[in-house]
DNA sequence: ATCGATAATATTGTATACAATAAATAGAAT
DNA sequence: ATTCTATTTATTGTATACAATATTATCGAT
């Protein structure tokens, strides 16, 4: 793993961890001691994570953490869903192969099994996470569109646009568990969707279904407000 | 201004003029001589044009030049009418200031002047065209979405994604000026709806708009379709 | 005490030397 | 001739010294 990867691995870590603050200034130097590696790598991953958009350049030079508020997680769930949404009317449109439509399915299928036991592990839950995750991947290869699979790069980036591991413990609350449900009600019917070449309703149900996932991340957030990135 | 700009901007230049070729590696010595500046800005350059989507970083390190097709375009201007409506349906979910409203029109009447004479000179249409990005600029930052205007400079760093120069000479043929007339209708109907806060027309219409912008642009690649970054 | 100018310091920007790695070439074995 | 390996060369990755700039502190004037 090169310095660089190291470097940007760890700032991310910090940054949403809560080891950097929100409106902290990032200086270089003292990054240089705490991460043990030269400026360099430091300054290629601060120029990384401007681009991702969890630091902000500052006009006079150098970045500062920026800090979330409520609004920005729905914001980039809401453009989480935008992107895939666009990648799913895209893959409607474009008449993607029976191939691709059967990889979709044998993702779902995988998650249909893993819920069959009602009460779901933690591992069970990251597997979850694992292949849910692989899903909307391939969706947004599947579009054939290389702009789409850029600014869907983009907002994976974003903080909480994804659903992550803090989710994860929301799933214990009995409450939660039919979520699971709901969510993959909408895959499935974004692949048949696509598969009857309905690209609008394909996308409109990829829109929903990153509103589902805000929904859940927003009731963790509730419950347990500490979080270190939040404003 | 500094070198890391100076590079930017030179290799931009080069990549869609043409001084670099699709599918041309980018050799940051060679790069040293040709722009007379120090590796250090050209990689930090290079790291940009990554981002914006203008070259390929391959896996064992260094980037290619990327081939554009007409799809890719095709997508860029669709996904910018994605984000642009995003915005247009936020500004108008959000209940935008009239202050805002009113300087969006101003604006629109600028533009309105402008079309006056029916004859454009090359002049008028470049003055058309700032006039054009502050207003799609302004309705982005209206949006008060820091995750739109994430994404929209990403897409309006996407080659042919923005109304450009290129499109200035086709304004020349008699045709094509009425295009100006639709798209100020569009602006019109986009302000409208935000006004009466119709989200889902304000972001149709900016769709839509988008779509205007494109098949003026096709109509110029495909009279001469000798431009450079095209494969 | 407050403001402004100037000096001191801190911080980023740039160049470059060196290290690590990848690509290309040449030579040997089959 | 072809493939594999060894060696060379080319290229990127990293560290660091120096230059330019921005920030902060100091001091004097009002």
């Amino acid at each position: 793993m090169s310095q660089t990867t190291k470097a940007l691995i760890a700032l991310r870590e910090m940054i949403i961890g809560g080891g950097i603050k929100p409106g902290e200034r990032l200086v270089e130097l003292p990054l240089v001691e705490r991460l043990n590696v030269s400026r360099t790598p430091i300054r290629a991953a601060l120029a990384t994570l401007a681009e991702e958009g969890l630091i902000d350049r500052l006009p006079s030079g150098g970045y500062v953490s920026r800090k979330f508020n409520e609004q920005d997680i729905k914001d980039a769930a809401d453009a989480r869903g935008m992107v895939e949404g666009m990648a799913a009317r895209l893959c409607a449109e474009r008449s993607v192969s029976q191939d691709a439509i059967c990889q979709l399915n044998k993702h779902l299928n995988q998650i249909e099994r893993l819920l069959e036991n009602r009460r779901l592990s933690s591992d069970d839950i990251e597997q979850y996470l694992l292949i849910n995750d692989r899903f909307h991947q391939d969706l947004v290869q599947m579009s054939s569109s290389f702009v789409v699979e850029h600014l869907h790069e983009r907002v994976r980036a974003l903080p909480f646009a994804s659903p992550s591991v803090f989710a994860l413990a929301e799933a214990e609350y009995d409450q939660s568990w039919k979520i699971f449900f709901i969510a993959q009600e909408q895959h499935r019917g974004i692949v048949e969707a696509i598969e009857q070449r309905e690209g609008m309703r394909a996308e409109a149900l990829a829109r929903e279904h990153a509103r589902l996932a805000l929904k859940t991340l927003l009731r963790v957030f509730h419950n347990r407000t500490s979080s270190a990135q939040l404003a």
